[in-house]
DNA sequence: GGTGAAAGCACCGAGTT
DNA sequence: AACTCGGTGCTTTCACC
């Protein structure tokens, strides 16, 4: 997991391939000024690397009829049971994301649903877990995402 | 924000899509037994609709030397002040999501850092916004996605 | 590590069924 | 709606710098 070095023209580089992945490489050597065959080289090295792991689609999921977003922190009777409930909670469909945290709650994690309805039934999964002591919702009523852009911004700028 | 129709069609587009953006019409259009053309005619329709909202690179933040990832809760010192608080949040570099949320906190968001010191100084600048009266931090000692190939799985099921 | 050219494909619109 | 087809343009490799 060291830290991999990369340079100017690799920033660049992934600064267009994360606004649009299908950039055409020949777009990006025209504004980079170096050839597209460059830009394929290191795309792939970056890929060797693992520092690019893949390519997804960001999809809306409000149009698709998935606009509730909950938070749910989860107490554990005894945190000997972490591994097993966290497998559980794999295991229920619409949690994005699952965290092992130290603070307030043992495992926190992050709900996608249709609708309060929907959350209720989802939050119920993980209630009945064995081994989960009870649960604490936070429903979210407003989202605003610091896109990646800006973190890779930030990012290169520290390196 | 209504509901869009997709058919069984779609979502194995997007299925596939969503795995690798880069993946070939042509592949696409192999595998599901039709013409490369309409796939083409059938993303683009989907891009129009908005349910396809663009792409992006999956990154291993790890090998960039950013590991750190915390959920910090912001207590408000009063709910009118909630607008500013988050255009303030917004400004934070490595704060990766705000949300607004019923229950414990006022707002809830999620930072990346490099490690514990950095995330120190985050949490600093979160803490000195005018309005916040105090932050909760949970430090993630382990996560665990939950793909979004999985999520759309559920969808699909359930449309 | 970069280039430029060339071969191989993919994209995507037009016209057809 | 979906297909075929063809022009255009993208990707990817390779010999050379």
């Amino acid at each position: 997991m060291a830290k991999f070095k990369l340079d100017e023209t690799d920033h660049q580089i992934l600064d267009m391939l994360i606004e649009n992945t299908r950039t055409p490489f020949t777009d990006i050597a025209k504004k980079l000024l170096i050839s597209a065959g460059t830009v394929h080289v290191r795309v792939k090295k970056m890929e060797e690397a693992g520092i690019i792991i893949g390519s997804s689609l960001t999809l809306d999921y409000k149009k698709l009829g998935y606009a509730f977003i909950a938070y749910v922190g989860v107490f554990l009777k005894n945190t000997s049971q972490t591994k097993f409930v966290l497998e559980r909670i794999n295991e229920i469909p619409f949690v994005t994301v699952a965290h092992v945290t130290t603070g307030k709650f043992n495992v926190f994690c992050k709900i996608r649903a249709k609708n309060t309805q929907h959350a209720k039934d989802i939050i119920f999964l993980l209630d009945d877990i064995e081994g989960v002591y009870r649960t604490e919702t936070m429903i979210s009523l407003e989202e605003s995402i610091n896109d990646k852009k800006r973190l890779m911004h930030s990012i290169f700028k520290d390196m």
